[in-house]
RNA sequence: CGGGGUGUAGCGUAGCCUGGUAGCGCGCCUGGUUUGGGACCAGGAUGUCGGGAGUUCAAAUCUCUCCACCCCGACCA
């Protein structure tokens, strides 16, 4: 490809809107421009790049034994409704009107339209077990898109829906897809970790998140140095450590603290840490109110708290008037003192608070406070203890083979087990060997393209610009000629390796503008061409043209006969 | 949805407080000189100052209102 037959629409200046490196990168190389919040133009550069994530994707899923369709983007709301998915999926599903004032959604994922196509299409346990995917376009109206193409409303992905006759086979193939994802985010040159994660709104059992790791990452994830155990924040479990309480100290005593509101201000006041201390957060419960008592150093994880049988999901904070209901104190003073005596309070401790001891906590008296409590001596031992809160740095890990750290993650796949949600309620069975109907068991599998895109930035690129991996970039040699317009050895000396280079198949980007040299390297390198050439008048004088990769500090010589083997094999090594 | 912010030429911005016919850099067009790291000289084009309403002799500037976008949070997959 010409540069002068190109699209090559870069910037010297980024746009204000934008603030994360990936966004500012890639409005300004020309990949995207935006059109709306959270909808974006493919412009050609990006868009090949698109092409080069996709095909990746796409071979390693045919590989996997998955089969490509495509199902429409406007869908009818009929199945939503017979899946309880119209009324379930909130405001972030874009609904729209025909015509005949039907009602239409555009699909933000497919499982209602696949497990429609499978219902009618397959009735045998012999024609099972079935994967198919497509790669297509989504729309989930987000509260607040940000990051560009990060989290747009707009946006492709790889969505695969796979059909089981019985569980086992769910769990072979979901194995497949942790395996085929692994494989393809290896292929796509990006630093990534496979992390368990929350099942989220779609439910089922098993999941697993695929992470780009970069510090501006969404998410948190916790992982083991020591071992392979790696999960979301959301759920990573903060294990019971079989520590025995420390023994009571001094007596129990009360202490005034006007205007403590905070652990921050409490601890500042009595000159303890937060360790030391034990926070009451109050929730809305199914009957009544539930106090979560946290130490006042953890953080609640909402995630866990809502999947307890005695609150509500998702979890809803009690109002400061609703508390007073309850307590004789508000915010900032409420403890576990007395609060089994309190009408339809149910206290639920986490594990970690549930083995301190000699703690301060709210005296359920506004401002004031006690000091020196201890569990069963100043009051009854925890009867409901859970894990509620967020790991930190420094707790054991899971699996028990180290202590946990924290790193930043982008997601960009994610696989399900999702059982028979959609089965059951849309009626998908088959007969199985005993002539039984039975629902099909059901893995839904997912890759944010566009995401990608993205995220490979967000681990590669340097104060001049992108730079792509081999794999996903949009041209793999760029060749720089210098006065090419006066310089008839030039013209002619470029013109050819263009032709041998194209005809080997590198796809190569040709700056035939005649521009300054400047202006066409600082184009190159923003555009992270991995590889580039420049053809100069002051080389061919010596039979030389110059190498360099996108990473290398200095060019070096290569000499012009020797150029296109040599190019060839350096491309080869990636 | 709550909080904060921004909207002036394709991009980046000044001007706004203190009202008086909109400026700069980059980019773009023409001519010329240049050609190994975003050139230089000369000339030129491009603005309903986000929209609407109001105050005023006069509004980019003050007031009201609507809209869009960005950031933080909440929410969600």
């Amino acid at each position: 490809m010409r540069v002068s037959k190109f699209f090559l629409s870069t910037l010297k200046e980024a746009p204000s809107e934008a603030e994360l490196v990936s966004h500012r990168l890639m409005l300004r190389a020309g990949l995207i421009r935006r059109l709306g919040s959270g909808i974006y133009t493919m412009l050609p550069m990006g868009l090949r790049v698109v092409r080069k994530v996709e095909a990746i994707v796409r071979d390693e899923m045919n590989r996997a034994g998955a089969i490509e369709l495509m199902m429409p983007v406007v869908q009818p709301a009929e199945l939503w409704q017979e899946s309880g998915r119209w009324q379930a999926y909130g405001p972030e599903l874009l609904r729209l009107k025909d015509r005949h004032d039907r009602d239409f959604v555009i699909q933000p994922t497919s499982e209602e339209v696949i497990t429609d196509i499978a219902r009618h299409e397959i009735n045998s346990y012999r024609q099972l077990p079935v994967h198919f995917y497509q790669i297509q376009t989504k729309f989930r109206d987000e509260r607040r898109p940000r990051f560009g193409v990060m989290r747009g409303r707009e946006f492709l992905m790889k969505d695969g829906y796979s059909f089981h006759a019985g569980y086992a086979d769910l769990e072979r193939e979901y194995l497949n897809m942790y395996e085929t994802y692994t494989r393809i985010f290896t292929r796509l040159g990006l630093k990534f970790r496979a992390v368990a994660a929350d099942t989220g709104s779609i439910g089922g059992t098993g999941s697993h998140e695929f992470h780009v790791l970069a510090d501006s990452g969404e998410d948190a994830i916790a992982f083991c140095a020591t071992s392979d155990y790696a999960a979301n924040i959301e759920l990573a479990e903060a294990v019971a450590v079989p520590v025995a309480r420390g023994a009571p100290g001094a007596p129990m005593t009360m202490v005034a603290t006007p205007g403590v509101r905070t652990i921050d201000d409490l601890c500042r006041l009595l000159g303890i840490p937060p360790q030391q201390t034990v926070k009451t957060l109050v929730y809305r419960g199914k009957e009544g109110l539930v106090a979560l008592i946290l130490r006042g150093d953890h953080m609640l994880n909402e995630i866990k708290a809502a999947k307890l049988s005695a609150l509500q999901s998702p979890l809803q904070p009690a109002t400061e008037e609703e508390v007073r209901t309850v307590f004789d104190a508000g915010f900032g003073s409420l403890g576990p003192l007395n609060a089994n005596n309190l009408a339809g309070l149910t206290l639920i401790i986490d594990r970690s608070a549930a083995t301190a001891s000699n703690f301060a906590c709210g005296a359920n008296v506004d401002g004031q406070h006690y000091c020196n409590v201890n569990w069963e001596r100043d009051l009854p031992a925890p009867a409901l203890v859970a894990d509620i809160r967020n790991v930190v740095a420094g707790d054991p890990s899971a699996d028990g083979k180290g202590t946990l750290e924290f790193c930043r993650g982008i997601e960009v796949g994610h696989i399900f087990q999702l059982r028979t949600k959609y089965s059951s309620t849309l009626k998908c069975n088959y007969l199985d060997e005993t002539g039984k109907q039975q629902p099909m068991e059901m893995g839904c599998y997912g890759i944010g393209i566009t995401r990608i895109v993205a995220a490979a930035i967000e681990q590669n690129h340097d104060e001049r610009g992108i730079i792509w991996p081999p794999s996903i970039a949009p041209f793999s040699l760029a060749i720089v000629a210098i006065g090419m317009g006066k310089s008839v050895a030039v013209r002619e000396a470029a013109e050819k390796l263009y032709t041998e280079l194209t005809d080997c198949g590198i796809e190569v980007l040709f700056d035939d503008r005649d521009e300054r040299p400047g202006v066409m390297f600082a184009d190159m390198e923003l555009s992270g061409i991995p590889h580039r050439i420049v053809v100069g008048e002051r080389g061919l004088k010596q039979g030389q043209i110059e190498y360099q990769g996108r990473r290398d500090k200095t060019a070096q010589p290569l000499a012009l006969p020797d150029a296109v083997a040599e190019i060839k094999s350096r491309l080869c090594a990636g």
